[in-house]
DNA sequence: TTGAAAGCGCTAACAC
DNA sequence: GTGTTAGCGCTTTCAA
């Protein structure tokens, strides 16, 4: 029987598989066919394998729009970052993604590309679409969490990384960039540094940054003074969002034609500190025997820069595992449970680009 | 009746407003409703301002589910590519969501991460919750491409970019990467060049690869002729699919350790090309006096290595642009029409890693 | 163990 | 201009 194979040649747009094209063509009900496909109820081996075969000759995928709609579940998760061309946005995301689809879970990622208006446009396509939940990871606005927060009077679930969203079902997720800004700093301070120059964030707009918050505590406890004409921004400072390569190349050409320059740079992320090692060496420079860079974040480029880069690594594919978990957790099991908040260590990388006396072939 | 406002204080976790709380909440038919939210029909000015009023203050929105599930149309479009952290595919992204947004559609972005599983498992959800359309940017597989054609046989609209898929109802944005691969290597000739090495691809997997394709042609053109030993694939090669700035410092490596090591590299991309500059630092030569290094894509940080390299860059917001453009003129209007292939110039970018006459800082 | 009925939230098609 | 009816494809509830 079945002798599907007939059809001419393509089918010419066929409409998907429904529940009733199975029971019709099994002689079962809608109700069995949908047991079946669910693992739920009671359904007697005979008819379980008549359904199946018939799932599998139809090619029969149940519609998510209709099961979303009935069950007020879709299975699916968003993941907001702000930025996808960005080994952290990679790495979160397959950590995140190893977890879900094991548990089932489809996952779709929205980018804020730096816009409120673009992350608002992602959280509410998310939500008018009723994914079950979202892991953010942009940056924290205030229009963005008033948003999320509102969100949250709904039955959507989030989990934050790498940032803040106060609100007693929000879990989070984050590494040390406090601890791992201060340890960098005081690696530079014990290489002998004491002019030490942050690159990437206005010191205004420095509050909201750990990694920047470590670097003034590191220099307080070892008590070299602050010096605010050593920190510079990028050009348009977008707050605490943002620092590419280029400003950090524009930081630090500033930097380096100031009065007394320093001896050590810090910058706020691997790309920015490229950059500023371009600046570096365009003001004819020696890394890391004139000034010394360190970066943040061990992006796997940071390896291969010339010296190699000083950087500190986060465990960012654990983070989205966590977080991953975190969601699960809640959507799946226990919603009124407290907020959790998982702190995940940094490790500092030394590299060449902050050490003196190790042989370089340059 | 719908005294539904009685809650005490916090609403503990609404359930979202639906069309008939709106419908009961102004005292009009839900179909009315549903015409003022869809500017469909006729609707008196006085009912409408009271409607709109009542979305504004119970904060309502369609529930995508709902009306995707009805209208056969989700205004969602999917968005798979091979691999988030890149420059390559920010860009697309950038160039699809902001056609996309500007026509009242939501996107998503899938990965595959260089498994097919993965590829497979995006475009099912992609398709399971009826996405009206799909843009697909992950490179070429059988299995992938079996897939993707199953697919068309239902009402889902596919455009590709960068890569092939045969079928008559699919169109194709593309750069011209075999005459990038040309020009760069033709430029690497002028510049003296005889034995020029290409690293990323192995020469037996490299049909696929346009730009590799376009490096032998220009051998070929000028009279040079074509040594196996001068192409290298990744340690672990992984057919067309990819190549890391390890696979660049590897290859690279083994060719410069060869009897006779090549005068220039051309490498498959700008993190190949940056993992070979590695190699070569490593070596103890110097670039480009001894090796001459190109690579492909022009990526933010191409201009900013020691020294800037040479590159291709092709024009990838826009074709994110053209690729949206093509697959909304396919599913708002003319489903049948011919297949539609469109393929952008690429324009080289000569930087100092090809050039030995410019005075370098280093 | 199986099936029938109702309805999730919305809109197309047709009355009025 | 507005309302009513039916139904998208599925699952929950209840009856058999």
């Amino acid at each position: 029987m079945a002798e599907k194979q007939k059809t001419h040649r393509q089918p010419k747009l066929s409409r998907p598989t429904t529940i009733r094209d199975i029971a019709a063509h099994t002689g079962v009900a809608v109700m069995t066919v949908s047991r079946v496909i669910n693992e739920s109820g009671y359904v007697s081996q005979e008819m379980r394998e008549k359904v199946l075969k018939a799932v599998q000759e139809l090619n029969y995928h149940p519609n998510g729009l209709a099961r979303g709609l009935k069950r007020r579940r879709t299975q699916a998760i968003g993941i907001l970052v702000p930025d996808i061309a960005n080994p952290f946005a990679a790495e979160l995301v397959g950590g995140i993604q190893e977890v879900l689809s094991a548990r089932g879970y489809s996952s779709f990622i929205s980018t804020s590309d730096r816009s409120t208006t673009r992350e608002e446009a992602g959280l509410r396509a998310l939500f008018d679409h009723r994914a079950d939940g979202a892991i953010v990871a942009t940056r924290e606005t205030k229009a963005g969490n008033d948003f999320l927060l509102g969100l949250l009077n709904y039955d959507l679930q989030i989990v934050v990384v790498g940032r803040e969203l106060n609100h007693p079902r929000v879990d989070r997720v984050t590494a040390d960039h406090f601890k791992g800004g201060y340890d960098v700093t005081e690696h530079l301070i014990k290489m002998g540094h004491r002019r030490i120059a942050f690159v990437g964030v206005s010191a205004p707009n420095g509050a909201g940054l750990h990694r920047y918050r470590g670097y003034v505590e590191a220099l307080r406890a070892n008590g070299i003074p602050f010096d605010e004409k050593l920190v510079v921004g990028p050009k348009v400072d977008a707050g605490p969002g943002f620092s590419t390569q280029d400003d950090g190349y524009e930081g630090a050409k500033r930097i380096l034609s100031a009065k007394s320059r320093p001896t050590a740079i810090f910058a706020r992320n691997d790309f920015t500190a490229m950059g500023a090692m371009y600046a570096i060496r365009d003001a004819g420079l020696a890394i890391p025997d004139d000034i010394a860079v360190a970066g943040f974040d061990n992006v796997p480029l940071s390896a291969y820069t010339a010296p190699p880069l000083t950087t500190v690594a986060q465990r960012t594919v654990l983070q989205g595992r966590e977080a991953a978990l975190l969601l699960l957790d809640r959507i799946d099991g226990n919603r009124q449970r407290e907020r959790r908040n998982i702190c995940l260590d940094c490790e500092l990388i030394v590299r060449q680009s902050t050490i003196k006396d190790i042989a370089r072939t340059d």
